[in-house]
RNA sequence: GGGCGUUUAGCUCAGCUGGUUCAGAGCAUCUGCCUUACAAGCAGAGGGUCGGCGGUUCGAAUCCGUCAACGCCCACCA
């Protein structure tokens, strides 16, 4: 078959990743091998693949080859996440386009419309994976919404509702008044903005008091002790400085510190909230920092998660002044209907004008945001939501991680995850969203001031059953019963991923979660390490007593390569097909991970891409170079190809034993690096050269046979970095049956022995004197191919490489000689140089300049003089030889010899040459 | 405010518990080659006082201290 000079990956890719579909090798049941397990970190339904995407995957896809040719059972499962908020706000913004506002829709309306996005766009990205050449086992493509994981998640709920793990209570949340939903803690991020600090009047609202204190104890008096009194035309005042003014029409109350001298003055009494009008009174608490502002504090309890503690001590009134869409509701009293941003410019003119407004400073602080939404800042709000208690999950997920039942890569990575546990909150799982799964919790009717009364069960009917054994509420129909509107966060169904693939929370025990779990590894980014990671730990811990998988390795943030993250906006995230297209998924692969160092940002660079093309590019030329040698069956396999092959063997065994030492430590960038060296350079530079047979010349078959099977190993050992033009040259190396591949096809290798060290030491030194001579000739501007003679200066018993009949063979072929000589004394007109305290010398007759000659060596003199002094220093300090260990000091002799015979080697070539 | 990490050739990074001929790799650069597997290639070469300072040691890129720059995470200072 005839092989063209380039490698073209399009065709190829598509026909194998059909192979392999076609042949279910990405499929996995439980046997008795050993198990791999990756569960794959769900993609948004509606996302599309991204470069993040492709690093991650390439990650796993790479992990899940490995451990096929190990000859595990490899399962790699993928599926889609239905996010809640992002793919609800997706959602709302396409109803929008059509007119169609969610609130006008029934919640079942809604969720047609959900669902028929869902189906639309939803599995596009699990698609584009392919392209990739992931692995997945497809057939287990799963979804958090399916049924399956949807009951998984109803019945977790119930069952630590049951273990009293979840409750729900009236807590200080975070609300984002777009997507009009609670959020946790930790999908609140904080961004440093420019703002304003404005100091706003309070005035003392009984001044009668004040100067009935005052002729007691006159203004001056307590002025002098340390009070800052203010005072204008209108009377005595405070000054708060504060970031939100348009909060005020919520303030209940002013404090200060008890222990403040500057406000001394004001306990006690009462001030009125400028604008508003209402009098508040002034209360005192530790928690007033003297030194920030004033030192007056405007307290809002309904609308900052401190006031509001302070509000609970101090027993303060509650104003929310916020509807859930951020608009100033009725209570506010002033600005009815307006969004709070306009609201505080606003405001902050009428204060001004109402000269209630002291002065305005510039001011940096930090502003929460909604991790899916980040242009409209978080609103803290008091809300009654479910919660899950974390103390106890804390507890369980602390120590798998600290002890090292599951390993972290980097382990930098152990040290954020303890310092969130010991610090962790409480985990608000209920979201004003549809589209999720619903929380199973009925209301029971309580009339109209009585407290909330609820049940929760998995089913309406099991819900009525408990309802009916609450006292009062015998006679209850299943009409009544009120299910919550409220969905569950996205993370309480994903944090079961990992049990939930395989059915183990409804079916325990089953024979595919005992099989597959714990799952291997997991690979995923930092940034989710709290939403999604430990969770996922808590989940194992506390239903299946045991770690959701043995290690986590975190890849890093892609960037472009100038460091900057990927971003629509900055239009620097190159489209992943296109790269695909252009280069090949191999090549792309190889892009993605040569630039990917174990635990650091990617700075991904187009180039790279190119160069893991022009890698296949290689292989396959490599292989059509074998694949067009004719045999001849009579030929006897010459000793330097028996000596070259068994050289290649041990360089095989040698790389492949540092490859997996590399993969144990999730260092695949540098494990790929060694496959690119060890193909390049040591197999297709060295070996391959090395039993070349002649132009037209046939080949013996011993060596053929031989240069085959590293060939076959080779493509195995690449497999998992580029899995398409590894099965297309396996294909090719012999005749498969129809179903075959390289996927599956064991791979086996020894580890290398102390003699493979030996014969590799021996073709290192070969591959020097080779290459001396090779820069003899670029010096010389000698053609490659001209035929030089080399002389080895030794003593006529000496040993040396070129003396071995092979080694001898294969370095006048690599360096083109005419032959070796063995030389007492080099002769005239030579270009030498030195590999270890050998001497060699290329005869160059009239090509050689003396003068050239004489500087090279020079230079190389004054080199070693210096080197010899720095030993001889190091060997002449007493304390060194009487504390370094005496191997150092041994070595350290023997460079001293070695330094002293090369350079009694150079003195008398110059000498000569002079 | 606290914690973590990074700082080694033009770029991206190795260099483990201090000592294997004055620090390595890939890319980029320069030079010479269209040598019948590959110019998406081959051969050769240049390039770094290992962020600064101080210390420990016979010996430090490697350990300790300190400073600086950059990055990330956490934290209720309005």
């Amino acid at each position: 078959m005839e092989l063209a000079s380039k490698y073209s990956p399009q065709e190829i890719e598509k026909r194998w990743y059909q192979y392999w579909i076609d042949n279910k090798l990405f499929a996995s049941k439980p046997d008795g091998r050993e198990p791999y397990t990756i569960v794959i970190p769900p993609p948004n339904v509606t996302g599309v693949l991204h470069m993040g995407h492709m690093l991650n995957n390439t990650i796993q896809d790479i992990l899940v080859r490995k451990a096929r040719l190990d000859g595990k059972n490899a399962c790699w499962v993928p599926g889609t996440d239905h996010a809640s908020i992002a793919t609800e706000a997706k959602v709302v913004n396409r109803l929008a386009e059509q007119g169609i506002k969610k609130r006008d829709l029934t919640r079942e309306e809604f969720l047609k419309h959900a669902w028929a996005w869902t189906e639309e766009h939803g599995g596009i990205i699990l698609k584009q994976l392919r392209r990739l050449g992931a692995s997945c086992d497809w057939d287990r493509t799963a979804f958090t919404m399916d049924e399956k994981r949807s009951e998984s998640v109803m019945k977790v709920f119930v069952d630590l509702y049951e273990k009293g793990l979840i409750y729900r209570g009236l807590r200080m949340v975070n609300w984002d008044p777009k997507a009009q939903t609670v959020l946790s803690t930790e999908e609140v991020i904080y961004r440093d903005e420019k703002s304003k600090l404005y100091y706003l009047k309070y005035y003392v609202a009984d001044p009668e008091n004040l100067q009935a204190v005052g002729s007691k104890v006159s203004i001056e008096a307590l002025t002098q002790e340390g009070n800052v009194i203010h005072k204008d035309s209108k009377g005595y005042y405070a000054v708060v400085a504060t970031t939100r003014p348009e909060t005020i029409m919520g303030d209940t109350a002013m404090c200060i510190n008890p222990k403040d001298p500057k406000n001394q003055w004001l306990r006690g009494h009462k001030v009125i909230v400028p604008l508003v009008g209402r009098v508040i009174p002034v209360i005192e608490d530790r928690y007033v920092d003297i030194e920030f502002g004033t030192g007056c504090l405007k307290v809002t309890p309904a609308h900052d998660a401190n006031d509001y503690a302070l509000g609970k001590t101090h027993n303060l009134e509650t104003i929310d002044i916020f509807n859930p869409d951020g608009t100033l509701s009725e209570a506010a009293g002033l600005y009815v209907g307006q969004d709070r941003m306009d609201v505080r410019k606003q405001i902050a003119i009428d204060l001004q004008d109402a000269g209630l407004m002291e002065k305005i400073e510039d001011y940096d602080n930090k502003v929460g945001y909604s991790e899916r939404n980040q242009d409209t800042a978080v609103e803290p709000r008091l809300c009654k939501q479910w919660f899950l208690n974390m103390k106890h999950f804390a507890d369980i997920a602390l120590p798998p991680v600290l002890d090292g039942k599951i390993k972290f890569y980097p382990t930098k990575y152990v040290t954020t995850y303890r310092n969130w546990l010991e610090n962790i909150q409480d985990w608000c799982i209920s979201r004003q969203l549809w589209w999720g799964h619903r929380i199973p919790a009925y209301f029971l009717p309580t009339g109209e001031n009585e407290e909330e009364r609820y049940v929760v069960a998995l089913t309406k009917e099991k819900a009525l059953e408990k309802a009916k054994k609450i006292e009062g509420y015998e006679n209850i129909t299943i009409d009544q019963l009120q299910r919550d509107e409220d969905a569950l966060d996205t993370w309480f169904s994903s944090w079961l991923w990992p049990i939930s693939l395989f059915d183990g929370i409804n079916n325990p025990g089953n024979e595919e979660i005992k099989y597959y779990y714990p799952t291997s590894v997991l690979v995923t980014g930092p940034d989710i390490i709290f939403f999604w990671v430990a969770r996922m730990i808590m989940a194992g811990e506390e239903y299946l007593k045991d770690v959701p998988f043995r290690s986590v390795y975190f890849t890093g943030i892609v960037r472009d390569k100038l460091g900057r993250k990927m971003s629509k906006s900055l239009g620097n995230s190159p489209d992943p097909l296109g790269l695909i297209d252009q280069y090949g998924a191999d090549g792309v692969r190889m892009g993605m991970l040569l630039s990917a160092p174990a635990g650091n940002d990617i700075l991904f660079d187009e180039q790279l891409c190119q160069q893991g093309a022009a890698f296949c590019n290689k292989i396959w030329n490599a292989f059509r170079l074998v694949k067009g040698w004719q045999v001849d069956k009579d030929l006897k396999q010459p000793m330097s190809n028996a000596n070259a092959s068994t050289w290649m063997e041990a360089k095989i065994k040698s790389a492949y034993e540092e490859i997996n030492d590399l993969y144990g430590k999730y260092r695949l960038n540098e494990a790929l690096m060694s496959v690119f060296k060890l193909f390049t350079d040591e197999f297709s530079g060295w070996y391959l050269e090395m039993i070349k047979p002649a132009y037209q010349a046939p080949i013996d078959q011993k060596t053929l046979e031989e240069t085959l099977c590293f060939f076959e190993q080779l493509m195995k050992i690449i497999h998992p970095f580029m899995p398409f033009i590894t099965e297309e040259l396996y294909q090719h190396i012999a005749e498969r049956k129809d179903g075959e591949s390289i996927m599956v096809s064991p791979l086996e290798i020894a580890a290398p022995t102390a003699k493979d060290a030996e014969i590799i030491a021996k073709y290192e030194e070969l591959k020097q004197v080779v290459s001396g001579v090779r820069a003899v000739r670029q010096s010389k501007n000698i053609s490659p191919r001209e035929p030089l003679t080399l002389e080895v200066v030794i003593a006529a018993d000496a040993d040396n490489i070129t003396k071995d009949d092979a080694l001898g063979m294969t370095i006048s072929k690599m360096a083109s000689l005419a032959g070796i000589e063995y030389v007492g004394e080099k002769s005239d007109g030579t270009s030498a140089f030195m590999i270890g305290t050998t001497e060699y010398a290329v005869q160059l007759g009239n090509l050689i300049d003396t003068e050239a000659e004489i500087q090279k060596l020079e230079a190389e003199l004054k080199h070693l003089q210096g080197f010899l002094v720095s030993v001889q220093k190091k060997l002449s300090n007493e304390r060194f030889v009487a504390n370094a260990p005496a191997q150092v000091v041994e070595l350290e002799r023997k460079k001293q010899a070695d330094a002293e015979s090369k350079i009694a080697t150079i003195t008398e070539s110059l000498a000569k040459l002079r």
